[in-house]
DNA sequence: TATATAAAATGACCACGGTCAATAAAAAAA
DNA sequence: TTTTTTTATTGACCGTGGTCATTTTATATA
């Protein structure tokens, strides 16, 4: 049984500070540029309390594009089902496009999509989790092969995904669009015609 | 026209000094491991130096693992084609486990594999270039789907090991080998049976 | 209310990658 | 050879993430 240790109101109060003063520094300059340095500072706290509070720098980012991605992908499993592969890319157009917003924040969600240990399932891993559950969830909608189980289509589809995101970022690829190579890809994996 | 600017002896001396004296301490303690500190120090050069032969950490360690996965894939395009999904793997199977030996370096092969730009393609740019052409060239050999060209089921192939090696990393999903999990995607991938 | 105990905050300090003006060494020109 | 120019090296210094013994604040106890 776990015992719920008590947690004092100035706690609660300090690490709502942090957050929110992230929060606001990552709106006026991105989330490479942000400094723990900078957000002491503006929370007023000496620095040794930020890592009493997350466990390193990349946990508080973690923690700030875990609910980005929780938000769009919320937004995303709103409606109905698309019924088709065009569909399924317009709906993931969100996501997809903030996993992307940066270079560093693309490197980071791929670093952490994995959880690293069974009891410490990260934000960014949980919504990797909710990508899958979601697109899984599509499979039944629309008029795909069958001949494989929707979770290892759903899982493919993730797989291309990250594809054809990091081809974005590649010099050497950067002739087709994101949409158009993903679209490639999931005729292929979802509708393959031997 | 380029002009190819005069080196001095000096020059190469250092240099291979450097990469040899890295070598050394990743084959001591490992690739994370790695300090510039102390290749500096081994090597006998002020820290400047290193930054004069090596834009910065990340070069150094691109061209330690962009050698490796060289050689790995040399040897794997040795022998003939692998005739099936399984010869595939095994057949990929050492280099998948260089790539996923620490995950330090699956991370650094990942932020790494698409060329930051056309001018710099890094020597692990190269490699994941490298792979897809071997391949692609593999395609033939084997009785997989015909209905799309081989070399967008090699960058399937790709996609699907990348994908494979990142769960092998997350504790969520290690109830099933890597080779396992990447036989299953590419039956799916390269023989649908619709 | 005074005292003991637990939790939270502090800031000096460290590790380590990376910079740059100054210097030394090599090559080219006189 | 001596002088000039180019190239390579140096090491003090910086930025920034992260640590930890000490101090402050809050809560429980007498």
């Amino acid at each position: 049984m776990l015992m719920s240790k008590p947690v004092q109101q100035r706690t609660l109060r300090t690490r709502a500070k942090l957050l929110d003063v992230a929060e606001t520094l990552v709106r006026e300059a991105g989330y490479e540029a942000l400094r723990v340095e900078e957000v002491v500072a503006r929370a007023g706290v000496a620095k040794g309390t930020f890592f009493a509070h997350f466990r390193d720098k990349d946990a508080l980012m973690e923690i700030l594009i875990g609910q980005e991605l929780d938000a769009l992908l919320t937004q995303a499993g709103a409606l109905p089902a698309p019924a088709d592969i065009a569909g399924i890319c317009a709906r993931l157009l969100p996501v997809h496009g903030f996993m992307t917003c940066e270079r560093y924040v693309f490197d980071l969600i791929l670093r952490y999509s994995g959880a690293a240990a069974v009891t410490e399932i990260g934000p960014i891993a949980m919504s990797f989790d909710r990508y899958a559950t979601l697109v899984t969830g599509w499979m039944p909608a629309g008029d795909y092969r069958r001949d494989v189980d929707d979770t290892l289509l759903a899982e493919g589809v993730q797989a291309f995904a990250v594809q054809s995101m990091g081809l974005q970022f590649c010099a050497l690829h950067q002739a087709q669009s994101f949409q158009d190579r993903f679209e490639t890809y999931l005729a292929a994996w979802l509708t393959p015609a031997v």
